[in-house]
DNA sequence: GCGACAG
DNA sequence: ATCTTGTCGC
C-alpha cells in the first residue's frame, strides 16, 4: 500500500449532493440528519448537512422541512420554525404526535443512492502515513498559517507569518484569500483549508518568505487517523509542519501530558500559565522537537506565529 | 441531561 | 471558524 504523496483527492460538491439526495425522498417520508450524512459517506457529518440545509437557498426544490432529528422530533427550520415545518409534514400526511415526535418506524426513509464521497476521504486519510523524523538542520526561521472565514463561511483570509526563530520575531508575511467549497466536519478540516493553504504556500514560496518549519492552527498526528491538515499540508507542499490546536479532537492527555491514542503517542499538551495548547508532529518533523520549538515561541497562549497569522487574517478578512 | 469531534 | 436545522454516549 502506497503510503504517501498519493494525488490529492478531488473534493466533492457536499452542497450540491445535500440538495440533490433529499429531493429523491418520497412523498408522506422523512430522512434524518444522520440519515442524509450517512449517504455522503459519515455519519459524523450530519451537523454538517444541518448546517448546509439550513443556508437552502431554494426550498421549493429542496424540500428541507423532510430531514427530522434522528429521535424523531421535527427539528428546526429556518424559514417558520417548528410550527411551519411539522405543517408542511402534516400536509404530506405525515403524523406528529402531541409531543412532537414522528414515527420514524413508519416514515423514515434512507435508501439513498451515493457514492459516498466522504467514505472516500476517510479511505484517503486511512491510507495516508505522515512522515514523521527529526528536522535535522539547524531551525532559522519558523512560519505560522491560520485561516479566517467570512460570515457566510463561503471565503477565507490565510496568512503565512515568516518569524525569525532566536528573536522570536516577525519578517514578513503573505496573504492569499479564496472561496471555501468544502464544510467544516470533524476529522475532514484538510479537505476545507488544503486548497486555501497551498495556494498560500505556494505564492510565500514564490516570494522567498517561506519558513524552515511552519506552525499550523490545527492538528498532525492528533487525529483519528493520524491525518490532520498540518501532515497534509506538509505532504502536499513537502514542507515541514508542525501541528498546534488550541482544543483536543481525540486521545487522552496523561499526567506526563503526553496525548495518547491506542497506547501511542501523538502529540503534548503544552501549558505555560495559560490554557493548553495541543502539539503534534505533522510532516517530517518530530514529537519533541516540536513541543520545544512552539514551546519557545509562546509568549501567549499560541506561539507567536501563529497568533500573528491569526490577528493579521482576521483583520484582513474584516475589510 | 450534558458535553463532545481541530477549525 | 462563526452565530448555531445533530447525534451519541457517558
Amino acid at each position: 500500500m502506497v503510503k504517501k504523496r498519493e494525488p490529492f483527492p478531488e473534493i466533492p460538491d457536499l452542497y450540491q449532493m445535500v440538495y440533490e439526495l433529499i429531493t429523491y425522498i418520497p412523498k408522506g417520508r422523512v430522512s434524518t440528519y444522520g440519515a442524509v450524512a450517512e449517504a455522503l459517506g459519515d455519519k459524523t457529518a450530519a451537523r454538517a448537512v444541518g448546517k448546509i440545509l439550513s443556508e437552502n437557498s431554494n426550498p421549493e426544490l429542496y424540500p428541507c422541512y423532510k430531514i427530522v432529528y434522528s429521535d424523531g422530533a421535527v427539528g428546526n427550520y429556518r424559514l417558520g420554525g417548528v410550527t411551519e415545518k411539522s405543517r408542511l409534514l402534516s400536509a404530506d400526511g405525515i403524523k406528529i404526535s402531541d409531543d412532537g415526535i414522528i414515527d420514524l418506524k413508519r416514515y423514515f426513509f434512507g435508501n439513498f443512492v451515493s457514492d459516498k464521497p466522504l467514505a472516500r476521504l476517510h479511505e484517503y486519510q486511512d491510507r495516508f502515513m505522515p512522515e514523521i523524523e527529526s528536522i535535522g538542520s539547524a531551525i532559522r526561521t519558523v512560519g505560522g498559517v491560520d485561516v479566517s472565514y467570512s460570515g457566510d463561511s463561503k471565503n477565507a483570509v490565510a496568512v503565512y507569518t515568516l518569524f525569525d526563530f532566536k528573536m522570536n520575531k516577525m519578517l514578513d508575511y503573505t496573504i492569499q484569500s479564496d472561496k471555501i467549497c468544502f464544510p467544516y466536519i470533524p476529522s475532514y478540516l484538510s479537505f476545507r483549508e488544503l486548497p486555501i493553504l497551498s495556494k498560500l504556500i505556494e505564492k510565500a514560496e514564490l516570494g522567498k518568505k517561506s519558513a524552515d518549519v511552519v506552525l499550523v492552527d490545527g492538528n498532525g498526528l492528533i487525529h483519528p487517523r493520524n491525518s490532520g491538515v498540518a501532515s497534509m499540508l506538509g505532504a502536499v507542499c513537502g514542507i515541514k509542519t508542525i501541528g498546534v490546536a488550541k482544543s483536543l479532537l481525540c486521545g487522552t492527555a496523561g499526567d506526563d501530558n503526553f496525548i495518547r491514542m491506542n497506547n501511542k503517542v501523538i502529540g503534548k499538551r503544552i501549558t505555560k500559565g495559560f490554557k493548553p495548547v495541543f502539539v503534534s508532529a505533522g510532516w517530517k518533523t518530530d514529537l519533541s522537537e516540536a513541543a520545544s520549538i512552539v514551546s519557545e515561541m509562546m509568549i501567549r497562549r499560541l506561539p507567536e506565529p501563529l497568533r500573528m497569522a491569526h490577528i493579521l487574517s482576521k483583520s484582513l478578512m474584516a475589510n
